[in-house]
DNA sequence: CCCACTTAAGCAACGCTGTTGCCAAAGTGC
DNA sequence: GCACTTTGGCAACAGCGTTGCTTAAGTGGG
């Protein structure tokens, strides 16, 4: 590691606290103190940013005796990300500026088996639409953008952007949706899971810089998204958070992907029957299992299924958890929230994927 | 981050490779194309290593046309830390040198049960046996010693050092071990749980920077240590890792820790028939749910009741883990094998808590 | 044997980092 | 209005890795 890149950590750093500290803003010195640098380092890499835009002056604090501290904000219009959602039946593109808030959406219905072409040129229309052709503000200004995260079920390879399969759509093996896409947009282009972006959506908001917890969607399938110390976990082929077919259940009955006993076929199951409550217990059970294989923070229940009954699985899974932490003697169980963001959360983690790097978030 | 912890990242990036590189060394040119410094910078700070006493020259390699290169090594001698395997019946100690060889190792038989007092005790005393008291090595130098790493069944908090519980011997709950030992012996002291210390171990001397793997360790009880990025994960309350009570099957047969259907409990019922098979099925089934969330490279198997039928536990697990990839269309099944080290990994690992942190390695 | 060539590694100067010491700016409060 | 407090920029500085050059120490052809 090199000077540059020290320079560029403690940047990050510093535009990671100011966006944390959203629009009423933070002092030097507070950030002095949060970073651990000294004020004048603060004040040269504040001054830095401030040349080239991404920083601006906003009023100052009152005094506490002394000269009040200016107040500094990130400047929202620096920069914008598209976030798309490829959804079974459905497609969302958000446009978002730095601070990650939503500036524009679109929908649009989405038939993932028209095939490829068809739906990348889908895709990159709506993007165009949303960010304007040229490239530009309503303003007329141009509109600095990052490029294009992509999120969307199955799973894929998050390095090469190359899908591996989606259930469903065979068509889909081995399309190098990154480079398509990429080359058609003239922008740079990260592809990833629903779930991952779902959790790097959290991770970015909601969470601190070193934060634990698991998303797990539930929708027409079951997977986990996995922030292990701030940063979303992908593993070594950028396949974890396999959740759905995790076996609690030996020579349970069948699941469709030719294994027995998975959680997502029983859950579905039983949701299917109606039994709700039965669903949530098998849902708890393999996610105590995995609270306790990862020691997380925080739980986080979302998806389509857990929307439609939202209380009856935070506190059917949350049971199953409290009675296995009170078996092992814990002072406190994990606790079970629904997770935030809602339907538009997936399109928003998928912003970040070019977002969260500038405040140094996400991968680590 | 300031130029002191540049600088000690680098020279912990430089201490590593050497450490890698083994008695045979290696050159200033060389680390400097693993590091991406310089090699300017590279000769500054191995000059520095070099007045420390803690790398010498050693030779030089054969001449490919010009200057041969001056190869360098890690000094031994310069450091030291013991490893301390409390076991439920057994306390094996080991002495290890900077590079983790093992210098000098002692056992005795041990009793939990025996009290607080009377176990740290008479471990003190094997320390103290083992290094020396005064602490000296046997050529009358002063031995460097960093400290000692204790690891122990059952779970406790790493990072103040306190047991949570020892199956067993509720007696040990809430101990604060760390600090009674540190304060009876004069030394820094880290405690962890056994399984954390065998990945570690495993994790430092056999994989790279950035290995992720799982050590599933099944003896008295079932339980894995995760090494996830080059780093051992223990979770935010450093209790990740409990793999023994993972529920593998839904209402199965009752667990002396309250539940239905762990892993530990079926996996140890099958071996107690005498189906090994059976019990390395079961296994395999929790192994392919960990490999499916976390998407690790390796699966590692330890621990006495895997030794005892090494080739049939490999051989079961990784059938099913094999078979679960094919379902998935991945190209290759997660290789599982014997985890390295053997009975002594345990404490070798424990001397490294105090070792890995000079090479960069183990906590990030 | 000598001399041109190649490769390794140290010396010196440099640019840049965050740090320290100092001072001007901008408030409060008696 | 003046003493005091607090903020934050300016200037000098130490220390990091980098660059340019020199010296050391080999090989190999004539």
């Amino acid at each position: 590691m090199n000077l540059g890149a020290l320079r560029s950590h403690n940047t990050a750093l510093v535009l990671d606290l100011l966006r944390t500290a959203g629009p009423s803003g933070i002092s030097r010195l507070e950030l002095a103190e949060r970073t651990g640098l000294t004020p004048q380092a603060v004040s040269k890499i504040t001054a830095r940013l401030r040349l080239d835009g991404l920083v601006a002056e906003a009023g100052r604090r009152a005094s506490t005796g002394g000269k009040p501290r200016t107040v500094l904000r990130l400047v929202p219009e620096a920069g914008h990300a598209v976030g798309l959602h490829l959804d079974r039946d459905e497609l969302t593109a958000v446009l978002c500026d730095l601070t990650g808030a939503v500036v524009a959406e679109r929908r649009a219905p989405l038939d993932l088996g028209a095939g490829a072409d068809t739906v990348v040129e889908g895709a990159a229309r709506e993007v165009e639409a949303l960010s304007g052709s040229p490239l530009a503000l309503p303003g007329g200004s141009p509109l600095a953008l990052l490029g294009v995260g992509v999120a969307l079920p199955g799973p894929l390879d998050h390095t090469r952007g190359v899908l591996h399969r989606v259930t469903g759509f065979p068509e889909w093996s081995g399309f190098p949706l990154r480079d398509v896409l990429a080359r058609r947009l003239g922008t740079a282009v990260v592809v990833d899971k629903d779930t991952n972006a779902a959790a790097l959506d959290v991770a970015v908001r909601g969470a601190g810089p070193s934060a634990s917890f698991a998303c797990l969607h539930l929708g027409t399938g079951l997977g986990a998204g996995l922030v292990l110390g701030g940063t979303v976990h992908r593993g070594a082929r950028t396949g974890a958070g396999e959740f759905g077919h995790q076996v609690v259940q030996l020579d349970g009955p069948p699941c469709e992907c030719g294994n027995r006993g998975c959680v997502e076929a029983l859950c579905l199951a039983a949701v299917d029957r109606g039994d709700v409550a039965g669903a949530a217990r098998v849902l708890g059970v393999a996610a105590a299992n995995l609270v306790a294989l990862l020691d997380i923070d925080v739980l986080l229940l979302g998806g389509r299924t857990v929307a439609a009954h939202e209380e009856e699985f935070v506190r059917g899974v949350g049971a199953v958890i409290e009675e296995r932490a009170r078996r092992e003697g814990a002072d406190r169980a994990v606790p079970v929230r629904v997770a935030p963001g809602g339907a538009r959360g997936v399109a928003e983690g998928a912003a970040q994927l070019l977002l969260a790097p500038l405040f140094g978030r996400g991968d680590g």
